[in-house]
DNA sequence: ATAATTTCTTGATACAGATCAATTTATGAA
DNA sequence: TTCATAAATTGATCTGTATCAAGAAATTAT
């Protein structure tokens, strides 16, 4: 417990600087979660009540259209979670998030993250470096997936973070990327040659 | 200028309610913008130096690989514009923005905000909502992206905002949708029959 | 361990959308 | 207006990736 508390202050540490006050006051409305791999945690239709604090694990948001499932995106150690949209405004959720790997961290209510952001200036700052930085890497993403081809995408993904290989089946990830996992298995052949 | 003004209060109003004191901290920073059209505003590789707030006119934004020109999104009348990953940290841009039809409204130096900030709380408030908003558009337009066919995203646009149309050239709609002219004129004779 | 299920691989074929090319239509300038 | 340039359309062809299918490898459950 202390050790994903530390790892949730470390991760707040990145974007702003807190008092003794400030982070009593952001620490304690956080309650820990576990879950089992391959567990649903928000599903389609439902409103997200949590803001997720990822300690260890993995999980991915993904949608599902004519029977095919979609991968937006991943969650790893140390990163934020949570049905963004739906928790935003609260809600239905669009989309869905469930763990691939174990997973446990810590998570907020949303009317204990508003509160937070009603009594403490450095939260909205927080908030706002937050999703700035998310905004960063979602404009990475979708330049990728205009203008890259399977193959660039395939490499590109095993550049920046090959360690997702051992982590997330490949069908996920091809999905991610925008192909079949056919595809992905042979871009995967393709590039140890 | 009155009138422009007036936009971007509404504009933050959206968001959040300002007192008198609030009100004129926020406005007196900013500076009025004219750009004619098809006019670069900021360059691969510059800094980007300002946040726009678009009161009349198309910006889109956009980015060049292999010679060809993929457009990552469009502003249009009261909303706001710039390279946001560059002026957020004030790094060189990967992608540039131009104006599609003349184009004024008011813009905000990095530094100006940056005080906005400091000095109160609602701005960065402000800020958070406004980049959570985006960051649902960005969902949307990546879900499209990742499991819809031309077809579906040709309708789609024409669903959500039929005057864009008129508004912006179709090569530039077609590379934001991730397919060729051709494509587009043919989903376009397509969905008219 | 062994069986059952799921994931991954590999090959053959199909097709949506890209590319190439030639007009037509629209936009802008002199 | 008329000319020049750029954008859009349309047809013919090509190709990267999807789809279909069947077997191999890996996981999970009993």
């Amino acid at each position: 417990m202390e050790e994903m508390i530390a790892g949730l202050k470390a991760s707040v540490k990145q974007f702003v600087n807190l008092t003794e006050n400030e982070e009593e006051a952001f620490i304690s409305p956080w309650s820990k979660f576990e879950y089992n791999k391959n567990t649903v945690i928000t599903d389609f239709g439902q409103t997200e009540k949590y803001f997720y604090y990822v300690h260890k694990g993995v999980m991915r948001g993904y949608f599902i259209k004519n029977g095919i499932d979609y991968n937006m995106g991943f969650s790893y150690d140390g990163e934020y979670s949570g049905v963004f949209d739906s928790f935003l405004d609260q809600s239905p959720a669009v989309w869905a998030l469930e763990t691939i790997t174990p997973t446990y961290g810590l998570r907020i209510e949303y009317q204990a993250l508003m509160k937070l952001y009603d009594d403490h200036k450095v939260f909205e700052r927080w908030a706002r470096l937050f999703y700035q930085r998310v905004l960063v890497g979602y404009g990475v993403f979708s330049r990728s997936i205009l203008a890259d081809t399977a193959e660039e995408k395939f490499n590109r993904l095993v550049k920046q973070s090959p360690h997702v290989l051992q982590l997330i089946p490949q069908k996920h990830l091809a999905s991610y990327l925008g192909m079949t996992p056919e595809t992905f298995s042979r871009m995967r052949k393709k590039a140890m040659s």
